[in-house]
DNA sequence: TCGGATGTGTGGGCCGCATTACATCCATTG
DNA sequence: CAATGGATGTAATGCGGCCCACACATCCGA
C-alpha cells in the first residue's frame, strides 16, 4: 500500500494539529467578492452582495498537501474552493484510498448534520495551494434566509454531484480497469484539458499511485493498463503528466 | 441475462404508453394529507398547510412491475412514494441492472433541469403496489416560495443520498461479494426487518437476481454466497424472504 | 557523495468471480 | 396433465486483477 498518505494521517490524527484553515486570511474585499463571484454557490447575486457577503466571510489558504478537513474535525463547517484544487476521498480502515472528486473553483464540501452528510467519512486534501472559504451552520442558515437563491444553488449542486456518483457506482460495478480508467481519463481531460501540440494534455500533476485510487485498482495493475495504451499509441504519461493522443480511441473504449 | 427487465423496458420503450402514472387518482383530501405527512420532504409544515398543498397535487397508484418513470419519459417531474416500494435502478447497454435504492414512503426521485439530475439515466420500477404523488417543476417551485422549509428538506434529503452513495462507492471498489451481500444484508435488515421467532427477517420479496442487482454480481455468485452462508447458519433464505440468523455474524462478516 | 524517499516498469502466482452449462423444483396455464 | 417458464443450486473453466517481489530511475537532504 503506498503509505505516505496514510502516514501522514495518522501522524496528523495524532494529536498534531491540523494544519489547515491556518493561512493569513486575505484582507482585500473587491479580490474576495471577485473569488466568490465564480462560486456557483453564489450564482445570481450582484456584485454588491457579494462584496457584502464576502465581508463576513473568513477566507483561508491551505498549502499543497494539507488537510482541509477530515472526519476526525468534529465542527460542522462547509468549506468552499476559490483557487487550487481539493481531492475528496475515502479512506478504508486497511489504508486503501478511493478518491471521490476533485473539487476545484467553486466547489463545496462539508458536514452539516442539517446538511451535507457527505463528508461524515471523507478527506479533503489541498492537491494545489488553496484558498478556501467556509462557513458555519449560522452563517449558511442567514444567508440562505437572506438570499434564497444560494438555497436552490445548493440543491443543483447536491443534485449534480449525486447524479455523477450514482454514474461511478455502475461504473465500479461493471467495467474492467482499463474501461474505467479510460472514462475517468475523458472525464478529468473534459474538466482540466488543455490543447497541446499532438493532442489533449491534463492540467494536473497525477502520479500513477492518484490515478489508481480514483478508479479503486492497485498501482501495478494501473501501471501496466498505461503501458498497454501508451503502446496502442492512445496516450503517453511522462513526470506526472497524462497527454491523451487519441480521444476517440478512448472513448471507444471507454463505451464498449 | 436475466431479461425479464429488459424486455420489458424494450416492450415499453417501442411506443408503448408506459402503464403508470395512470391509476384513478384519490380524492379523499383527508386521506391525501394524512399521506402527506409521512413525507420528510412536508416536515415541520402544519396539517392544515399539507391539507392546502394535497388540494393541488395529482396523486396517482401504480401497481407492482409498473415503471413510475425511465429516461426515456422526457417530462421534467418529480415522484414522490407514499405508499409501496419502488425500486431505483441502472441499465447497462448489454442489460445488466444495478439497482441503486429502494424508495419507500416519503422518498423522492425525479429529474428537472435545475434539481435532481439524479433519474437521467436511471429506471423507478414499482415492486410493490404504490402510491405516488407527483409535481410539476412550476409547481415544486411555487410550493417552496410559500414553505420555504420544503426547500431545506430538499437539501437534507439530497445530501443523505449522497453521502450513501460515496459509502456505496467504496464497498463496491474494495470489498468482495460476500462482504458485500453482509453490508447490504444488514441495511435492508435496518430498513425493512422484522423481529421473527428465530431472527430477523427481511420484509420484502427479493428474488436471489434483484439481491445480485443490489450488489452488483451474477446470480449464479450470489447463490453459492448465500449457500455458504446457510450452511454456516448466518441467515436462511426460502421462497424470497431472507432471515438473518445471525446478526452479529454477519456485521463481522461487513466490517473485515 | 551517498543513502533514503518516492515514483515507475514488469513478471509470476494465486484467487475471486463471470461465464457457461446443466439439473431441479416450483407455479402457472393451456 | 403435460408443458412452459421462472427461480434456484452447483460444478467446470478461464481470465482479470491483487499481491508480492523485484530492478531501476530521479530527486532530494545529510
Amino acid at each position: 500500500m503506498h503509505d505516505g498518505g496514510v502516514l501522514r494521517h495518522l501522524f496528523e490524527r495524532d494529536g498534531m494539529p491540523v494544519e489547515v484553515p491556518t493561512g493569513a486570511p486575505l484582507t482585500d474585499a473587491d479580490l474576495k467578492a471577485g473569488l466568490l463571484r465564480e462560486v456557483d454557490l453564489f450564482a445570481g447575486l450582484s456584485l454588491a452582495q457579494l462584496k457584502e457577503i464576502s465581508r463576513t466571510l473568513p477566507m483561508t489558504t491551505c498549502q499543497t498537501g494539507g488537510l482541509v478537513t477530515s472526519p476526525d474535525v468534529d465542527e460542522e463547517r462547509l468549506y468552499i474552493v476559490k483557487r487550487g484544487r481539493v481531492r475528496l476521498y475515502r479512506l478504508t480502515p486497511d489504508g486503501k484510498q478511493l478518491t471521490l472528486d476533485i473539487l476545484d473553483k467553486g466547489r463545496i464540501v462539508g458536514r452539516m448534520s442539517w446538511l451535507a452528510q457527505e463528508l461524515t467519512d471523507a478527506y479533503a486534501e489541498a492537491i494545489e495551494d488553496a484558498v478556501i472559504c467556509s462557513f458555519t451552520p449560522g452563517e449558511l442558515q442567514r444567508l440562505i434566509d437572506r438570499y434564497p437563491s444560494i438555497g436552490l444553488n445548493i440543491i443543483r449542486y447536491l443534485s449534480d454531484r449525486l447524479a455523477s456518483s450514482e454514474r461511478e457506482r455502475e461504473v465500479m460495478a461493471f467495467r474492467s480497469v482499463e474501461q474505467r480508467l479510460a472514462t475517468r481519463l475523458l472525464e478529468l481531460a473534459h474538466r482540466f484539458g488543455q490543447p497541446e501540440n499532438d493532442g489533449t494534455a491534463i492540467d494536473a500533476r497525477l502520479t500513477q499511485q492518484e490515478l489508481a485510487d480514483m478508479i479503486g485498482t492497485s498501482r501495478e495493475t494501473l501501471a501496466t493498463t498505461i503501458s498497454s495504451l501508451r503502446e496502442r499509441r492512445i496516450l503517453q504519461m511522462e513526470n506526472h503528466r497524462v497527454v491523451l493522443l487519441d480521444i476517440d480511441g478512448l472513448r471507444e473504449l471507454s463505451e464498449v
